[in-house]
RNA sequence: GGUGGCGUGGCCGAGAGGCGAGGCAGCGGCCUGCAAAGCCGUCCACACGGGUUCAAAUCCCGUCGCCACCUCCA
């Protein structure tokens, strides 16, 4: 079974069909650093990353792209008011999102490019447009430069509405547009904006409206049409259906399939900052490890809403422990057998298949937790040759997830030399306590494990001796 | 007004005509000196009302409820 996507725009399943062979062109919108990361941002961002993972296993050389857009007026209202320059605000908190994600170990994308970076390519977009008749320069001297969507009859094909049917934005200052529904491609320089975030164009000086730089950053990396385009669903309309309708406008044949992710709802509503109820990157982090948060926003599939509420990570970090118990059992017990070595990772064909079907996760995840079922029967039952097998599979199937809990991305700096003490106190209170229990003193033995777990220490024992880990 | 989505067991969360996804929590059991971990069993769900069908959570019609987007959004 080959890949199939949902495709938002023709909304159905697509297989995937790379425009080279071998090769997959991926461009996902990345955030508008104007604030600090929150559980969204790094939803949508690991949505992509197994894309990215599943389309590389898959055997695909894929090119991903994810912008950050470093201009605009949220930038340079916010460090208005925290009283920095815009561009020290954008560049602190690109690496707030950087940070971020390397910690819940979302991959580098192949390039990050910025807006700022790119303002020659959005001006020869704007110039194609304004000479193809599909844009106009406002004529109050404003220097906003508008894209004419009465111009473009394909306006609305994304989402998939028809212009007449839109409410008409009545609010908004319709300044110097033909119509309300028109939207500023460049915006020219305004009384009191920085001069820092002031660029020369034909039409004036001025800066790039909001959608105009994914055009010019998909095309310049990925070419004037390329496989893949993706975002958050509430980035559909406007911004795609505008990045969509001046691309195609202005020539470019653009995205050959939309992919959106749901949002994350926080205790049933919708997160926003006037509820005063986001969840901040820094939040999940501080309540769980990195791997369990990573767990826990990537267990849904990508396209549902993803609810988060008291207790959802506590439920990652059970899941997750299952996998782990299993991991460190099987590689314990088949440690010094001829089965240690003969691990073979592959990957199941139900794991492959779901994964296949628009990136089942969910299901995948099931596949994932029957064969560490699986394999901790075998262990049970020392069948080391299934154990070793399961063990291959478990580790196949949460690497390619991204969820490996041996992969060295997670591991934790403890082959320190407090570690090394930790280990010697820990053992030797081990040892006492399995003389106590040979001399069947349990209380002195109860005891010992009371402290330890008192310290955080859990102990298990098993055939091959006593284990301790620390808890949760 | 327009466009789209959703309603699944105590909870999270898949599935989309016919063998009880999976996880968490609970209960019973096996194992254990007792635990922990693990395993087995149990809890047999699909908003409501009709209809189609040998068979419906799944398809059709209707009803109710919830949500998203319609120029700030991941």
């Amino acid at each position: 079974m080959t890949l199939r996507l949902y495709d938002s725009q023709a909304r159905t399943l697509r297989d995937f069909e790379p425009l080279v062979p071998g090769r997959a062109g991926v461009y996902v919108c990345g955030p508008t650093v104007q604030s600090s990361p929150h559980i969204g941002h790094l939803r949508s961002a690991l949505a992509y990353d197994q894309l990215r993972r599943w389309l590389n296993h898959s055997g695909l050389d894929v090119t991903l792209v994810r912008n950050v857009t470093d201009i605009d007026d949220k930038v340079l209202v916010n460090a208005a008011e925290s009283g920095e320059p815009w561009w020290a605000l954008a560049y602190r908190t690109e690496l707030e999102f950087t940070a971020a994600y390397n910690t819940i170990g979302i991959l580098p994308p192949t390039y990050e490019p910025r807006a700022t970076a790119s303002i020659p390519e959005m001006q020869e977009i704007i110039r194609r447009l304004v000479d193809a008749g599909h844009a106009y320069a406002a004529e109050d001297g404003s220097g906003d430069v508008y894209f004419d969507t009465v111009s473009w009859p394909s306006y609305g094909e994304l989402t998939h509405q028809k212009l007449a049917d839109m409410a008409s934005a009545e609010d908004s200052d319709p300044r110097g547009k033909h119509d309300v529904r028109d939207f500023a491609l460049w915006k020219g320089h305004k009384e009191g904006e920085p001069a820092t975030a002031t660029w020369q164009s034909p039409w004036g000086a001025g800066r790039p409206g909001w959608h105009i730089e994914c055009s010019a950053m998909s095309t310049r990396y990925l070419g004037t049409q390329f496989d893949i385009h993706g975002g958050g669903l509430d980035l559909r309309f406007p911004h795609h259906e505008n990045e969509l309708a001046q691309s195609r406008a202005a020539g470019d044949a653009f995205a050959n399939y939309w992919l959106h992710n749901g949002l994350v709802s926080v205790n049933g509503q919708k997160m926003s900052k006037s509820l005063g109820n986001s969840v901040y990157a820094a939040d999940l982090l501080a309540a769980a490890r990195p791997l369990v948060v990573r767990y826990y926003l990537g267990s849904a599939h990508y396209r549902s809403n993803l609810e988060y509420q008291d207790g959802s990570l506590a439920e990652a970090e059970a899941a997750l422990g299952r996998i782990e118990g299993f991991l460190d059992r099987a590689v314990r017990r088949l440690e010094g057998t001829r089965f240690a070595s003969s691990t073979v990772e592959v990957v199941p064909p139900e794991f492959r298949s779901a994964m296949d079907d628009d990136l089942g996760v969910p299901q995948a995840l099931g596949v994932l937790h029957e064969a560490v079922r699986d394999g901790n029967t075998a262990l049970d039952a020392e069948d080391f040759s299934e154990a070793a097998r399961l063990l291959g599979l478990v580790l196949a199937m949460t690497s390619i997830l991204g969820i490996n809990p041996h992969d060295p991305a997670w591991a934790s700096a403890e082959t320190s030399s407090t570690g090394t003490a930790l280990k010697a106190l820990v053992e030797r209170l081990l040892d006492d306590r399995q003389t106590a229990r040979k001399a069947r003193d349990f209380a002195t033995a109860d005891r010992i494990r009371d402290e330890l777990g008192q310290a955080g220490i859990t102990i298990e024992d098993t055939s091959t001796g006593a284990h301790w880990s620390f808890d949760g």
